[in-house]
DNA sequence: TGTAGCATGTAAGCCGTTACATGATTGA
DNA sequence: TCAATCATGTAACGGCTTACATGCTACA
């Protein structure tokens, strides 16, 4: 049966599960407003190929019309997604942090230049806070328990901690450093 | 002169800077150690990979002994670094959550089966906090400014409010889903 | 005596990105 | 009319992993 995908490629196909029928711009799109906070956000051409797959593994279908075409999960789509999320186990997450990386060697520059990083590091933690709080804002109305929208407003609510917590974080460290 | 390297390379780079030649083998138990928290441990294969790549441009210089290899970084290497900490912005993080994915869509299965999986990263959250706790112990005594291990120990703190606040994080979640 | 750790690599292959290419539609 | 957005791909390539291979040393 469903053999294994990559990771994003069961990401993709569970943006298709809110209910809609999507162009692969717009998956791209969904992916931009709400996976590139927790997971990543795949090229455009990614998403194409990635959607080719499930395609052709029968887990979406494709409707064209008007020159466009537009993916569906199916029966099938659902079915894989429910067994990958009941029965492998979720792996622990991967955390690329190009400010923690260079403040662990800090010793080779200024004071000054390790906090101009951070300080850079939290003007960009403001910009990903106020963009997350659009989309958890976009999801009001129908993120109660039971609701389309509670798991997305769930971890909405998560990923406004854990970017809140990171820049309280970051003031911290600015402080110890000065 | 210095081409752009992977930040792999840097960072493994990076972690020839605190006074000491190390092998491949022992590198990689260094990576395992410290930047597994914040970036990637790189595969054997690719530590030793990327040390011939920074040979091969002079940044760091083997030296053979009794079957051994060890590497050293060099001034070029050194130089290299402290250019591309001063002149290349950092870059945001990339956080790769799977359960922040899986909660995504929790919506196709079961709350026991959302739960559990919070349940099941909250122990793993605690294996890795109590891993960087040993990791910070053993930085004590050089970790003040100044020091050797100051810049470590600051990432390993940031590393552990990190951690911790993700532990509390999800608690709250685990409460709100119950 | 055999297993775990030390030590060093090669080869194949996937995931994902950037660059390249094309064309329609809409609005300034 | 020109730029931005919508829309869909192909090709090349890099980074990184897994699997495969080899051999030595220390220890239970």
């Amino acid at each position: 049966m469903s053999q294994d995908l990559p990771i994003t490629s069961y990401a993709l196909l569970g943006l298709l599960t809110f209910g809609d029928e999507l162009t692969g711009y717009e998956l791209k799109q969904r992916a931009d407003s709400t996976l590139r906070f927790y997971w990543v956000s795949p090229a455009m051409s990614q998403v194409y190929s990635e959607l080719t797959r499930l395609s052709s593994r029968g887990l979406v279908t494709a409707h064209e019309a008007d020159g466009r075409t537009t993916y569906a999960i199916t029966d099938a789509g659902r079915a894989a997604l429910t067994t990958w999320l009941e029965e492998t186990p979720a792996g622990f997450s991967v955390l690329k942090h190009p400010v923690a990386l260079r403040l662990l060697i800090g010793h080779l520059v200024s004071v000054e230049t390790n906090v101009k990083m951070l300080r850079d590091h939290v003007v960009a933690l403001d910009d990903q806070l106020a963009a997350l709080q659009e989309v958890r804002e976009a999801l009001r109305g129908a993120d109660a328990p039971g609701e389309a929208f509670h798991h997305p407003a769930l971890v909405a609510d998560w990923g406004l901690a854990h970017y809140g917590n990171e820049r309280d974080t970051i003031l911290d460290l600015i402080r110890r450093l000065e």
